[in-house]
DNA sequence: CGCCGTTTTGAGCCTAGTCAATGTACGTGG
DNA sequence: CCACGTACATTGACTAGGCTCAAAACGGCG
């Protein structure tokens, strides 16, 4: 922990440059770069910084004992993820490619909270959404079967990271989506090819792009 | 939904009765008695008031099409539920066994969160609770094997509902348990069984008064 | 061109689900 | 008071979806 700290402490000399975020009325906060993987705070890190999404993709995730690991969820542009009630940060985050977040500091949340009421209601939805999407995929992880679990993240991503809601790029592995789903890599990859089997999808070689043919069969899946 | 909402709203005037709630600083709301099984809200429902738990158990649950049902979280004696960053309930809530909430008016959300400091407090908290316990409660979904799901549960309920941290009464049926858990009510039962022949719990006749007799062996489970 | 990480595919197994029957507690009414 | 019905819980036998282990194929990059 000392180490991350250290390191990213080390980092805001260099790489910190203050920022008007996208949204005008939010307050000033730090914009940083990170690398492909760069752990950017980890469970039981002091929670220091909460962060919005510039550019890329970020992954918020829990380990067992084990070394199992559930992705709760992955935080695309505009996304506001890392706020706590608590001390620690109750999850890590790391970043999937290359990627920009803007980092705000806990400490004046509660202020900022307070004076700028459009900061508010925007942190507040925020975390509302997230508790939303939370409960979605907690049907998703309880209830679905493997092919209705793809369908749903298909349909999902589609929808954030495309601009015409059928052709997009995964940013992350298939090991980041079965640890997202629920499922192993295997089975994300048979799915996979059974929707492009039953021209559900088109799958560019590489298996990162990935076009949806008939989405109306998907969110038949979908149930 | 008409039904339910008129339903709702002719309990208000017998039933109603204005309450100073558990925190003295938040505002008054009214005071509502609900039966066994009764249903606060629906999903897809106008979300025209939040709760606050005051006596019994919540269960806030999703369906797919087909019925299979995802309880996303039971809501005990304090806790604080059905806030929405949209106009419409997400999920729907209803009564175990017999329950006393506290409604408070969504519309007067914004005012309260306003002027009183110690309320938004509160509400922030409450919602960020909740989104701790849906992030750990994935990794359950996701990641854990029957035993450890039921470990992990006995021993949050044991936590939640108990003096002692040992014994206590399960208000919810083995149906809600495997709703919640994303099993089925026989993987319970026979987890359940199974833990029994192994002296981590003692279960009384009834199946719903339990005691944890070897915590560590359970949090061991817990991973 | 050859290496490495990622993805795909295959074969066999195991955990939890399904289907079915029995057991138990509780409330109602004869 | 007991017979009955209902809802909930337990137990058993069998099945299947997804996991494990293993190997091959692919693509990007030095």
């Amino acid at each position: 922990m000392q180490v991350r700290n250290a390191a990213l402490a080390s980092r805001f000399p260099t790489a910190a440059i203050a920022v008007r975020p996208a949204l005008a009325t939010a307050p000033a906060g730090i914009q940083m770069a990170l690398r492909q993987g760069e752990e950017l705070f980890g469970e039981g890190d002091e929670a220091e910084f909460f962060y919005e999404v510039v550019s890329g993709a970020i992954r918020s995730c829990k380990l067992l004992s084990d070394g199992r690991r559930q992705i709760d969820a992955f935080h695309l542009r505009g996304d506001i993820f890392g706020i706590e009630a608590g001390p620690e940060h109750r999850f890590s985050a790391e970043a999937i490619g290359d990627v920009t977040v803007i980092a705000y500091r806990r400490s004046r949340l509660a202020a900022l909270v307070q004076d700028d009421p459009a900061f508010r209601d925007r942190i507040m939805t925020a975390t509302l959404r997230s508790l939303e999407r939370a409960y979605a995929h907690m049907l998703l992880l309880g209830r679905k079967a493997a092919p209705e679990k793809m369908a749903t993240f298909l349909l999902d991503m589609a929808q954030r990271l495309s601009k015409d809601d059928e052709n997009f790029e995964l940013p992350m592995t298939r090991s980041d989506i079965a640890d997202h789903l629920g499922l192993t890599i295997e089975t994300v990859s048979r799915t996979l090819t059974q929707f492009v089997r039953s021209g559900l999808i088109r799958l560019l070689p590489a298996g990162r792009s990935i076009g949806l043919c008939n989405k109306m069969a998907l969110r038949k899946l979908d149930a």
